[in-house]
DNA sequence: CTGAAAGCGCTAACAA
DNA sequence: TTGTTAGCGCTTTCAG
């Protein structure tokens, strides 16, 4: 199994090695009859192009780095194969860390994606915070695009669903189909997607009902998270449950299952992402579904837009319109309202 | 930012590139005096290795190709974890792809990771018969082990859980506790996962009860097929239903919830794999744990051990033992019974 | 133990 | 349009 080289190629077909290149990646417009010639020799020869001996000399490795805080977080493997496919449709591989939900691992997994010299990252940030020096670092010296969460104004292009926007959809839905007291179990901290949502809800749910912001518990992620919050929220028996992510809602919907509640019929569920577990869910989930197509489209425009050098330009961010996605957690007999999607750019 | 090199290191610290290589990659034993020097002049500069270079000289990119069938199959995510985090720690990188569940984008895939020079291949393979000649010309150019699926005898190393102890420790702990007449939802097909499993409940299952082999029903490894087989099974009135994995033990869970039935009073549903979805069940599904963990840690060895040259050797297989997890859905109240864990070669 | 020199396979100037 | 010539940054003989 000796490796076919260019040189062989060349040797083959008659012609020198660099017309052989420029035949073969198509760099360079080559007689008709030259490169028909080139290319039999390179088929019957078996040549399979060295992407190694390629990146070196072109400083470019066709390969992008994605970074996530935890693959095991169901929202991603979606977003991932989303990507896998946009990136390898323009023949780039992808080189896959997962950083445990942790910042330094995060900072080691970019520096060694780097060190391999990436031609750009994409990257869905552990923490809005703490995340920020590696990203912006990291940003200083490859194209990199955030995903799904921010990292501060300013650090990198970025693209992500329109969080408030997903929120007013299920608050118009409930508000559509008679709720009147509802209340949110979201998440504390920082990250972006935990910030917009929550808002999204105090500014939205107000409209409905004056008392309904103060009508919130905070704490994580989770389906256990879901679960204590119900024991905290419903003495003050709300007639929804607006949670900032389907976990949550999962954990809601059992718990308040286990107290006897009538769901859709006495309380509503809603959820946020529309991960697989959603339309599982008994009674399967209404929640807000995230374009992942088009984030991943978007991501990959986004990088290719960018220049490899390192000139920093303006960020870009663009949000994408999410959609609601009804089910029999908030009505007895959903049925799909489709919301047209578009993008804004901002 | 520019690029500092070997020579720019050699450079500052007074002696030649060659010297530098050593101490650096640690490849030859060096004055201790002078690698101290270097070091310190590498620091100071701020080296960082190209990789590229070094994988064009050494032929050996230090990268192994992850392929998977499907990376939304909820059993895959912690897969890919554990070996994302085993390979890192050994300071190679994972260039992921997902075959879409189609044997020839898989094909291509394998194509695309091979011609980027991958040190080596974890492959889990779409099917066990078409995925075999893509898999064995693979395993012909670069060590290459098998996961989680089989794919025909002696085509390469591989490493799985045994499937039919852990049907075995299901079946076990059903008779244990007094059900006599178990049915079973499995997946037809050639995938071994599906083959194994099956073969282990028929013949476990008669020693419970003759007639339980015959009370089976084969579809695929979904939700939806849970729900629809319980529709054929339920008239049999069975006191147990096996389910071939968590995702058909989901849907049969929710059908016969529908359908009224008390779990795990009137009747046990146990599943396979202990997806992070089995948990969440209601009521939690019992399950066989699979030791992820351990499967990704013997796969980077396989991998380890297997000499670069393209020498095949014989094949080495890898089962690993499985750990039955019970929960609410086959007692009422569940006390974890833990079973050793062990790995046997074969 | 260290240095000099020869490439790994390819692409990019620069000529022709 | 094509060929010639330099390397990309590194590791690895082969001398010393």
């Amino acid at each position: 199994m000796a490796e076919v080289t260019l040189k062989d190629v060349a040797l083959a077909s008659g012609c020198s090695i660099a017309t052989v290149s420029r035949v073969l990646a198509g760099t360079r417009p080559v007689g008709a009859e030259t490169a028909r010639t080139v290319r039999e020799a390179a088929e019957r020869l078996g040549y399979r192009p060295n992407h190694v001996a390629r990146a070196l000399r072109s400083r470019s490795t066709g390969t992008v780095g994605l970074v996530l805080p935890q693959i095991t977080n169901p929202f991603f493997p979606t977003l991932v194969r989303e990507l896998e496919h946009a990136l390898h449709a323009e023949g780039r591989a992808v080189l896959l860390a997962d950083c445990d939900d942790d910042p330094e691992t995060e900072a080691a997994r970019i520096a060694a994606l780097l060190s391999r010299r990436v031609d750009a990252l994409l990257l869905i940030p552990v923490d809005e915070r703490r995340s920020r020096e590696a990203v912006a670092a990291a940003a200083a010296q490859v194209p990199l695009v955030l995903l799904d969460r921010g990292c501060g104004p300013g650090v990198a292009d970025s693209v992500a669903v329109d969080n408030a926007a997903g929120m007013a959809l299920v608050l118009e839905h409930l508000a559509a189909t008679g709720r009147r007291r509802p209340c949110f179990i979201g998440a504390a901290g920082t990250a972006s997607t935990a910030v917009e949502r929550r808002a999204a809800y105090e500014a939205g749910a107000a409209a409905l009902d004056p008392e309904a912001p103060g009508r919130s518990a905070l704490g994580d992620f989770s389906v256990e998270w879901g679960r204590a919050a119900v024991d905290r929220l419903w003495p003050s028996r709300p007639d929804a449950v607006v949670c900032a992510n389907d976990l949550i809602a999962a954990g809601a919907l059992q718990r308040l299952r286990q107290l006897g509640a009538d769901v859709p019929g006495e309380v509503a569920v809603t959820g946020f992402d529309d991960i697989p577990l959603a339309g599982l869910a008994d009674p399967a989930l209404t929640t807000v579904r995230q374009p992942v197509g088009e984030l991943a489209a978007e991501a990959a425009r986004l990088l290719a837009r960018r220049p490899a050098g390192g000139d920093p330009g303006p960020r870009r961010t663009v949000r994408l319109a999410p959609q609601l996605v009804v089910r029999a957690s908030s009505v007895p007999d959903p049925r799909p309202l489709d919301r047209t999607r578009s993008a804004s750019k901002v």
